[in-house]
RNA sequence: CGGGAUGUAGCUCAGCUUGGUAGAGCGCUUGCUUUGGGAGCAAGAAGUCGCAGGUUCAAAUCCUGUCAUCCCGACCA
């Protein structure tokens, strides 16, 4: 395996070759398709089940929907559509027929589901209905890059149904609160959750709250949304209800979604000039065994499936790598590219000091506390606490690069440097509206990543007049 | 969609200016020796040079077209 740009040189090159040479993904035979490789799957699958049992414990079940949405449903919400049109994809012949109406591929499922939604919902008996699913969909992307911007990707997308609005905003909020437990918690990535302004909402929102991340570059990700969908799709796809006092209501509605494009987020994240540092709560493996060959190796390989079998007993996600025909330094090297936060090595010298050698991926090397000599009866116990300190340390690095790249100002010059410069995250009084945002974009390629109430300071920073939010400005991907 | 670049072995690339038998490193296969941060030696397998046309005795190389990918922007909840 050959060496990586480094990190810093240039953050896009290192980006893409990581994900590669750590075997993510390999690049499509489809434009702007993503292969995702079972590494790269593990990784996905991971947040899933991270994400799946805070789901099923806020009350939500799964479901699945079709790919496709017919043209005249698609269209049935003005804003939606307008919203979307620009990156859906036709399917428009079904064998050698051409079919009579275009099928849209999803670009989001809240049209097909509102339609099943209408059908099922009769009675606020009926509600709250709480669906997630777990799908594929397509945006016609015009620029793509490995997890963060796909043509494909994979995501759940959470439907819900309520009798109040009240319920749909609280609904909103849990899910979103979801949503940064995982980011900071899980993938240890800190984000400022925070509303989302009128030109960067859900086309068909009245509100879309968001987490929002800081990349090295300085350019924010968005990372998960949350939207009250307010009763503009419940009227468009006729979601009605009766209520205990028998008159007719339209459903509040709400959807939020995470994609694998958290991952990219976490790759950029943690990563370091020799690959991946995945958090141990990610990691597909959690620890690796290296055996160190030399001389006779019976007793050593013996011990090291004895250590294996006794990490596996345990619960950890553990691989032990025998390839005899690799070097031990390679293996080193290639497990650090794939970020797998700890290593065990064991050799005959270690052996015959009855013990083995723990080196922690989230330590630089030869770093102090990279490697720990542990006695091969106290390994196994050992590991989740170590786990745990690499968890937090990794957090902890990322949430003082957050903090460190985190700019308040009033001062209107500072604040077009700070844009323009892509510093970080720019939090100033704002006054909410659109044209100061666009202004704002337009000089300085930045524009609100969240908001949040109420403002700190009288006046706008950019535009002088009364602020109503703080909010985060960067430029973002 | 605008600007730039690139398509040659699994990967990274050289060769193209000045047309003449398809190259290197890494990886892969086999064997021996090795193995505590990317091992060594030896032998071997592997490419219709993105695709289509054209010029020529002859095209990876020159010309035209086309497709794809990457980078920077614009666009993108």
């Amino acid at each position: 395996m050959e060496r990586i740009p480094t990190k810093n040189d240039d953050l896009s090159e290192w980006y893409n070759a990581v994900c590669y040479r750590a075997e993510l993904v390999s690049q499509a035979p489809v434009r702007g398709c993503l292969v995702l490789r079972p590494y790269g799957y593990g990784l996905w699958e991971r947040l899933q089940s991270e994400l799946d049992r805070r789901f099923k414990e806020t009350g939500h079940e799964n479901a699945y929907f079709p790919l496709l949405i017919p043209e005249s449903l698609l269209t049935k919400e003005a804003e939606h559509v307008e919203g979307f049109a620009p990156e859906v994809l036709w399917v428009t012949e079904g064998g050698t027929e051409t079919l009579p109406e275009r099928l849209a591929i999803r670009p989001t499922s809240e049209v097909v589901i509102g339609v099943m939604y209408a059908e099922w919902i009769q009675s606020y008996r009926d509600l709250p209905v709480l669906i997630n699913q777990w799908a594929n969909v397509m945006r016609w992307e015009k620029r793509t890059r490995p997890f963060l911007r796909t043509a494909e990707f994979l995501w759940q997308e959470g439907h819900t149904a309520h009798a109040t609005e009240q319920e749909a905003a609280e609904e909103v909020a849990r899910m979103l609160e979801v949503y940064r437990e995982v980011a900071e918690d899980v993938c240890a990535v800190p984000v400022y959750k925070g509303e989302k302004s009128v030109s960067e909402r859900f086309a068909g929102a009245n509100h879309t709250f968001s987490i929002e991340a800081l990349m090295p570059d300085g350019k924010a990700l968005q990372s998960a949304t949350s939207h009250e969908l307010g009763q503009n799709f419940a009227r468009a796809y006729d979601i009605k209800y009766l209520s205990e006092d028998q008159s007719e209501q339209y459903c509040w509605t709400t959807s939020w979604g995470m994609s694998w494009r958290m991952l990219g987020g976490l790759i950029m994240t943690h990563g370091d000039d020799r690959g991946l540092r995945i958090p141990p709560k990610m990691a597909p493996t959690e620890v690796v065994i290296v055996p160190i060959p030399r001389g006779d190796t019976t007793a050593l390989y013996e011990a090291a499936r004895a250590l294996y079998a006794e990490c596996k007993a345990a619960g950890l996600r553990v691989k032990l790598d025998e390839r005899p025909g690799q070097s031990p330094g390679y293996k080193f090297n290639e497990w650090d590219m794939r970020g797998v936060p700890i290593r065990i090595e064991i050799g005959n010298r270690d052996l015959e000091a009855g013990v083995a050698t723990l080196v922690r991926r989230d330590k630089a090397v030869k770093e102090d506390g990279q490697k720990q000599a542990v006695p091969l009866g106290e390994v196994v116990s050992r590991i989740p606490e170590i786990l745990e300190q690499i968890q937090q340390n990794l957090f902890a690095q990322a949430k003082a690069f957050l903090t460190e790249h985190t700019f308040s100002t009033t001062d209107r010059d500072e604040f077009v440097r700070l844009c323009t410069e892509r510093a970080g995250m720019v939090d100033v009084p704002w006054c909410g509206r659109p044209e100061c945002e666009a202004a704002v974009k337009e000089a300085t390629g930045a524009s609100t990543r969240n908001l949040r109430e109420p403002a700190l300071y009288d006046r706008c920073t950019a535009c002088g007049e009364p602020a109503r939010y703080q909010a985060y400005f960067a430029q973002s991907y």
